[in-house]
DNA sequence: CGGGTCTCTCAGCGCAGTCTCAGGTCGGTG
DNA sequence: CACCGACCTGAGACTGCGCTGAGAGACCCG
């Protein structure tokens, strides 16, 4: 479990480290609001516990960016004590929870093992939907262990429809985020879909991804 | 948004209830535990204000049971003040937020919305009515564990009985709502209902959706 | 220059899903 | 009991959704 402690006050990031890893968490330590949106941003943690007093961009800067760069990462804000509309303002902006300071080392860990368990869609590199895998940061792409090939456009869909696998995904969506493209008069994801179904279904004799006709299309767990 | 509360100090379960039916839900209350359950359990809320001193059963018990079967609504406990442990515990049990007496009316409200915006979104947005269940983002549905098979306009309609189950539904909302329609000329409505029926209900011998003869159709709790 | 790969368009086909219609059934009313 | 209107249902027509194969255009590489 990968945690990133956003904190500028060096002691208390310290000690949230020391006790956080003695839980078994893998922490990584940010001091500034930049800095700690980057790596928000490019990474990928289980969970954020974020000060809202920072130098450079404050608490609520990096919700609501995150939330825009539609990062689903769990963040717990910690605030300091007795700002109430500061609870209210960060819930409302996207963040998952907070906790107001001076807090009990007890409570840290029940709600941060909470978030995390709500959160859990497991947040590796690795996506796994039945023995389908998919290697976000290698570009890999295997069926149990056959690895298969795919274009780059083949595995950008598959990767969107991972992510909301066991979900419908319309095609307009599909369209928007893997195309970037909002018309209507392309049949360009059924081609892409076909695509697919020949490379990761039809070998292994597989229905893995559905049509719901005149809704979108489904991926779901299957094994072979 | 309908959310139950539960409390059984009843100048606060009324304050509460005036104010959150100010705010546009439709609230429900409960003021002791086993009715609480039974209520969580048997009908649809987008959350629930929970608190952990009640007759009857208490709130973490009232959370483990949910949870054990299987009821992904979110939960809010109202804790006494002080209790870190309680709020732990909740938490491990699988609420998804608390609120320490005496709270800020307008903290309640923002992590309110925080709880049914992670809710309808994270969670699986299913419906439950009777042993129906209907999974709007995986566009599934079950009779128990018999998968059923619908079009999408039948998953449409029933979607919307379900969201309204237990009250009668005219011709002209269905017909309205569903196909977006307002004529008066057809008889789609009655043929989509026949369809249903010989899905959802004929071949596990039941009657869910009822006839109210000149006012509309009802969709009831039934299992098989 | 020619082969290879990838992305995308287009047209044709098959059929699932939607809807209409007509005739049958049922329930309420005088 | 007779009637009427509301509701149910089977048959069938039609529409347009989704799938596929062929191939054009862009790009890369030897």
């Amino acid at each position: 479990m990968r945690v990133l402690v956003v904190e500028d006050e060096v002691a208390l990031a310290l000690t949230l480290q020391t006790g956080l890893e003695a839980e078994g968490y893998v922490v990584e330590l940010s001091h500034d609001g930049v800095d700690a949106l980057w790596r928000a941003t490019e990474f990928d943690f289980d969970a954020v516990l974020l000060d809202i007093m920072l130098p450079g961009l404050n608490g609520f800067e990096i919700v609501r960016q995150l939330r825009e760069r539609d990062r689903p990462v769990p963040i717990m804000m910690l605030t300091a004590k007795g700002g109430d509309l500061d609870h209210a303002e960060a819930l409302d902006l996207g963040a998952d929870d907070f906790l107001s300071k001076p807090f009990s080392y007890q409570v840290l860990l029940a709600r941060l093992r909470a978030l995390i368990r709500r959160g859990s869609s497991a947040r590796s590199s690795v996506l796994a939907v039945g023995d389908l895998r998919i290697d976000v940061a290698a570009h890999q792409c295997w069926r149990g262990d056959v690895l298969i090939e795919l274009t780059s456009k083949e595995f950008e869909l598959l990767t969107f429809l991972a992510h909301h696998h066991e979900t419908v995904v319309s095609k307009d969506d599909l369209l928007r985020h893997v195309w970037n493209d909002d018309r209507f008069d392309t049949n360009i994801v059924e081609v892409y879909i076909g695509y697919l179904r020949r490379k990761i279904d039809a070998p292994f004799d597989l229905v893995s991804i559905e049509t719901i006709r005149g809704v979108g299309y489904r991926l779901v767990a299957r094994a072979g």
